[in-house]
DNA sequence: CCGCATCCGTTTCGATACTG
DNA sequence: CAGTATCGAAACGGATGCGG
């Protein structure tokens, strides 16, 4: 009984069922969706996903490591000793997770308990707002100035693999940006829930996107915003 | 307590944890997975679900209708009553169950306890195959001649919306077809799963794909095979 | 502190049987 | 055909403990 596993499976040829036998339980994903922003240790992990019991965290990430999507690696002495993060198959998970949140943004209620929510996952949910389809040709740089705080979102030159591995996120201000959007998180979740139009939200000024000419429209583009009318 | 759910949810401000309070119970997106095949009626679903009990059905179909992700319809007299499809906004879970497909296929053993996986998994699992990344810039039609059964697939003109929605497959020959493929499900699945490559594949008589030249060509890279060396 | 393991009450699931 | 009802088994959530 040491391998704890051979777990409950739906049994079928197919790729969707197989894939949720791997995934389809309660937390795992939202695990894998922490790892995706790099490396974490338990500690960071458990910060992370309030309300999972760390029993549950350590079965998961077993389970997960049994199907090499994450790597357990130990540090030499001088820093925290345990990290985990994942494999290169593991990350052959962020298109998955990317198109949950893609659907998951309508269903975003900004009236939530969580005041202010927390910077990782700031960077992560502006990073699904980008539309795949509209990446530019060529590598793009756009300063994301929210109330909430400065991003840098890089879009680098097309290569091979998902589209999603293109795009980038960090917190800060960039150098040079080719279009530069003002706006509160708010704005922009109510203008990709339809909840106000683009145009209502710059005549409100609580929208302004500048920069050159072309880096606008592509930016707005970018975000999903038509510039039309 | 009347309406029963005010489901157990993540409790996060983040879309990805948005969707899974939505879809992350065991068997939903299995369900929809069968729904986005097409309206299905109750025994349909537990047809295809093996191992999921009524009761538990019923459940997840409340949940999803309550989502406004499924809808109910019951047809007059003629037919069989009662019918479940997806709403517009479920088809937006398209792409959800697209990439954990793509995802899953690295891990479908072809020895499993199926011996033959019926008609509609098939079809399913062949759309999973094509890169969206390679679709054509115009519309497309391939002839999948396997020796499980005759398919067409047709990709339409680019348009608004997730590439996905190119891209669908039906069951029998078509008329014309810019590219042929002839060859077994278990060939396309070793070659997606790198156990062989397309030269050896033809080598050994496993896969032929013809018709016009530039058709092979887009029909490779439509199913993510290198011609070159 | 970090990285877990154990215990226990609650929820969810699976299997089967039964009904309008 | 389209579900309900029931019940034992498994999974989960929360608290607590414990060695390095």
């Amino acid at each position: 009984m040491t391998s704890a596993h051979e777990r409950r499976s739906y049994e079928q040829f197919c790729p969707v069922a197989r894939a949720l036998d791997l995934l389809g339980e309660r937390w795992t994903l939202l695990v894998v969706r922490e790892l995706l922003a790099g490396p974490c240790r338990f500690t960071d992990l458990r910060a992370h996903l309030p309300g999972m019991s760390p029993a549950l965290l350590t079965q998961r990430l077993r389970a997960l490591e049994d199907e090499a999507l994450v790597r357990r690696t130990e540090l030499p002495p001088p820093a925290a000793r345990t990290v985990y993060e994942l494999t290169e198959r593991g990350r052959a998970l962020e298109p998955v997770v990317y198109e949950l949140g893609r659907f998951g943004i309508a269903y975003l209620t900004h009236a939530g308990p969580t005041p202010q929510p927390p910077m990782h996952l700031l960077a992560l949910g502006l990073k699904l707002f980008v539309v795949l389809e509209a990446l530019p040709g060529r590598a793009f740089v756009v300063h994301l100035a929210l109330d909430e705080g400065d991003f840098t979102l890089r879009i680098s030159a097309p290569a091979h693999g998902p589209a999603i591995g293109r795009v980038a996120i960090d917190a800060g201000t960039p150098a040079q940006f080719d279009a530069r959007v003002r706006a509160s998180l708010s704005t922009i979740l109510w203008l990709r829930q339809g909840v106000m139009t683009l145009a209502e939200a710059r005549a409100g000024g609580l929208l302004e996107v500048d920069g050159p000419a072309r880096g606008v429209a592509a930016a707005c583009a970018l975000f999903g915003l038509e510039t039309a009318a």
